[in-house]
RNA sequence: GGUGCUAUCGUCUAGGGGUCUAGGACAACGGCCUCUCACGCCGUAAACCCGGGUUCGAAUCCCGGUAGCACUACCA
């Protein structure tokens, strides 16, 4: 088996064995645990799910642990547990048994990977160590508007290009901290080509002498491992947020000081989520304050103690997250909007996906569960139903035929979005009524209905075949024979079964119910309800 | 402040010089269905940021402006 993880061994195989390797498409997700996964990230490694199973590559999932001052517990195992949910299935790495070749796929554990390259950088000169402390740094910044650690400011500060030899040596051997800063070559046009934007050009001066390594926790920042990381994992595809897009620049000096440039992955940067009302990146606390989940799962935090809501515990199928997602941000050739993940496989494609961040539109995500849950049947949902329903009617559901209760979600589904909101509509099938709804009794319950109801009462009574068709041609007949208003006789007949106006078909209300249930809602009706 | 990205109905978007009196979907509104409430169906309203070019012709190409967003940490 070929190991891709040597581009060594790599750079020495004869040609063709290269391009057939460097077609292989290897994409990977890469999340921080600092806490729960943002839906914009989520939407991320969809998109590269997608993309890596379109081209018959392979998707990873890497943990980008280098801030050890973040770290939130179990945020890993969430992140594994939510795209395993979503049905994004990874390939290699982190959640993997085995990882894989390229492993380990925890930064935090590659430390002596990045050792190596660190100082291959400082060994070329690429980069250089540097004392300052954060105070120092601090200072400078109140001490010169808009500071800048760069070609026109390093020579001013702690630094191996401004110190000797002997005193970088000592300063570390005293134990003193220090940080490796990448040495940017000043005014040199850079051009990096992002596969939904095109060429974007910046000047290397506006960039600054990023901080690789801190040897504070012997680990590098994002932008070291990253670059490292990608080319020893042989990322052919690096799909990532837009806010990536002002490093990317820096990211292709770096494949440019290790000499990996011809091997460097192709860009792809993704629009941002936004907030759905006013301005800015959709944020947490904006579900918060709307009512939505900006999480697939829901998340205790146990390093703030904050619970966050999440898509599945709202009662969201997968596969409706997923739509969803897919077309905040893509859209298909056509007008068609319900993409299962085969289908998404088949039609995605990055040259269409938009360039400007989308604002988060819940109500559409509400819309999507809908046509998955009508996509369902009563039997599928069952499970899901009983769960949904409040602790203390779990026995009334359970007591009855589950042929029947399926039956109730069948004709119920309908008419609301989420498995949990049905037991609202339909729990008047399993409890009786104790109340009656103000505003239906006020406009369907009238001065005649005791004694119409009573005449049903009777006429129900003597009633044996409880079919929807007899009880239909029955009382409608009752009611065309005495010359009553359909609509008043049925409402209030309504009322006590339902306790409102409203529910589906009387009929199939009386045939779920039966004779004797009907008949004792209809006498608990008479006697409780008052105009 | 600097740099970059972006800009079509309220929202997600189709559109890639003439087929655009700009299409679809969500939401809104109205109607139909009907014993009720929903669902569903039908319909209405609703947009090319502004200004210059290029062209016989621009939503589509170019430039400028404006606005929004992102980045600007020993965070990712």
């Amino acid at each position: 088996m070929t190991n891709f993880c040597k581009p060594d061994v790599v750079a020495e195989m004869p040609q063709k064995f290269r391009d057939i390797m460097e077609r292989k498409v290897r994409v990977r997700f890469a999340p921080s645990p600092t806490g729960a996964l943002h839906i914009g990230g989520v939407r991320t490694a969809l998109y590269n799910y997608i993309f890596a199973r379109q081209h018959g590559g392979d998707m990873l999932l890497r943990i980008e642990d280098t801030d050890s001052t973040r770290f939130v517990p179990g945020a890993e195992e969430y992140i594994i547990e939510a795209l395993r949910w979503l049905g994004i299935e990874i390939d290699e790495g982190i959640g993997v048994t085995p990882e894989g070749p390229c492993g380990p796929y925890r930064q935090s554990e590659r430390r002596e990977i990045y050792h190596q390259y660190v100082h291959q950088l400082l060994d070329k000169g690429k980069a250089y160590i540097a004392f300052d402390t954060p105070e120092e740094l601090e200072a400078k910044r109140k001490e010169i508007p808009n500071f800048q650690y760069d070609a026109s400011t390093r020579m001013q500060m702690h630094n191996s290009l401004t110190m000797s030899q002997e005193e970088v040596s000592a300063r570390i051997a005293a134990g003193e901290q220090y940080v490796v800063r990448f040495k940017v070559e000043p005014n040199e046009d850079v051009h990096v080509h992002d596969l939904i934007r095109g060429e974007v050009v910046i000047n290397s001066s506006i960039l600054d002498d990023k901080v690789l390594y801190k040897s504070a926790d012997d680990l590098p920042t994002y932008h070291m491992a990253n670059i490292v990381d990608d080319h020893l994992m042989q990322i052919s595809h690096v799909i990532r947020g837009e806010e990536w897009l002002p490093s990317a620049p820096l990211h292709v000096l770096l494949y440019r000081a290790f000499g990996w440039e011809d091997t460097m992955p192709e860009f792809a940067h993704l629009p941002l989520l936004l907030k759905p009302d006013g301005n800015g990146k959709l944020s947490k606390r904006d579900g918060d304050r709307l009512g939505f989940p900006v999480f697939p799962l829901e998340f205790h935090n146990q390093k703030d103690g904050t619970v966050s809501s999440g898509y599945r515990e709202s009662g969201y199928f997968p596969e409706a997250v997923v739509n969803f997602l897919a077309l905040l941000g893509w859209h298909g050739s056509g007008d068609k909007e319900m993409y299962t993940m085969d289908e998404l496989i088949q039609d995605f494609s990055l040259d269409r996906v938009s360039k400007a961040g989308a604002k988060f539109d819940y109500e559409k995500g509400k819309w999507f569960n809908h046509q998955y849950l009508q996509l369902k049947s009563g039997e599928e949902l069952y499970d899901a139903f009983v769960a949904s329903v409040p602790a203390e009617y779990q026995p009334a559901v359970k007591k009855m035929d589950k042929a029947v209760v399926t039956h109730i979600i069948d004709l119920m589904k309908e008419r609301v979005n989420f498995v949990p909101e049905l037991w609202e509509q339909v729990n008047f099938f399993f409890v009786a009524p104790t109340e009656y709804d103000e505003k239906s009794v006020k406009k369907r319950w009238k001065e005649e209905s005791p004694a119409q109801m009573q005449a049903l009462y009777e006429l129900l009574e003597g009633t044996d075949d409880w079919s929807a068709e007899n009880l239909d041609q029955v009382v409608m007949g009752w009611i065309a024979e005495h010359e009553y208003g359909v609509g008043l006789v049925m409402n209030a007949f309504r009322i006590t079964l339902v306790g409102a106006a409203r529910g589906p078909h009387i009929w199939e209300i009386t045939n779920v119910l039966g004779k004797e249930e009907t008949l004792r809602r209809l006498k608990a009706g008479i006697e409780h309800i008052h105009a």
